[in-house]
DNA sequence: CTGTCGATCTACT
DNA sequence: GTAGATCGACAGG
């Protein structure tokens, strides 16, 4: 654990506000921050290096373009900060909710890299492949012990078991996007943010 | 690359 | 009750 002192000294939380923006600049400002699991005392995490921004009505990826629908897209018109779990080829993928509440857009994980507690995600996960741990939106869940019992957390309070924090600037230059991975009907702009170089991005 | 396994929800029998 | 769909992961060739 080279840089804990260094983690702990930069921890702090986001603030709700930061949630309450168009998905696509929260996805991309999400790249390079630490997304923290809190399993009573321990704490698994990682640096967020692979999203993608998914817009509610008007996005006929987003399972709330069909309206509330299910439970899931109710909860995607919940306020921004509050997390969404949902079950995809029996993997749980994690989601953050963006915007005001009424606005169903929200914000996909779809990889980080492992910082905190990697022994214990290499015990949840089944393997020794550090870089196979969490470079992708179901593994990452599994290393993280996140299931839908999560569903409806605040991201932004201290005492949620999954928060987010600051952690380092991404420059912009490596900040690059592409169209959004597995969806059948994607809109015309690219929508899924990546660090350049980064070796836990899912793909590319 | 290709197929199989996968958990949950929806929409019909 | 169960087939069908779904923003994946993995093993196998």
């Amino acid at each position: 654990m080279k840089n804990y002192f260094f983690i702990m000294s930069r921890r702090e939380i986001i603030n709700k506000q930061f949630y309450f923006r168009d998905p696509a600049i929260v996805a991309m400002e999400l790249l390079g921050k630490l997304l923290i699991r809190k399993i009573n005392s321990i704490e698994l995490g990682g640096m967020i290096v692979e999203t993608e921004a998914y817009y509610g009505v008007y996005d006929p990826a987003s399972r709330a373009y069909k309206g509330k629908i299910n439970k899931i897209s109710k909860v995607m018109y919940e306020e921004g900060g509050t997390t969404l779990i949902y079950m995809v080829h029996g993997n749980w993928l994690f989601n953050v909710i963006t915007g005001p509440e009424g606005t169903p857009s929200g914000v996909l994980i779809r990889a980080i890299e492992p910082i905190i507690g990697i022994k214990y995600m290499i015990k949840n996960r089944g393997i020794n492949d550090i870089k196979n741990l969490t470079n992708g939106p179901g593994k990452l869940c599994r290393a993280l012990n996140i299931d839908k019992s999560l569903n409806g957390c605040k991201v932004y309070d201290k005492d949620s078991p999954i928060i987010i924090c600051k952690y380092v600037t991404i420059d912009k230059t490596k900040i690059m996007r592409s169209h959004r991975i597995g969806v059948k009907e994607d809109l015309p702009i690219p929508l899924r943010f990546y660090i350049k170089g980064n070796k836990y991005v899912s793909k590319y």
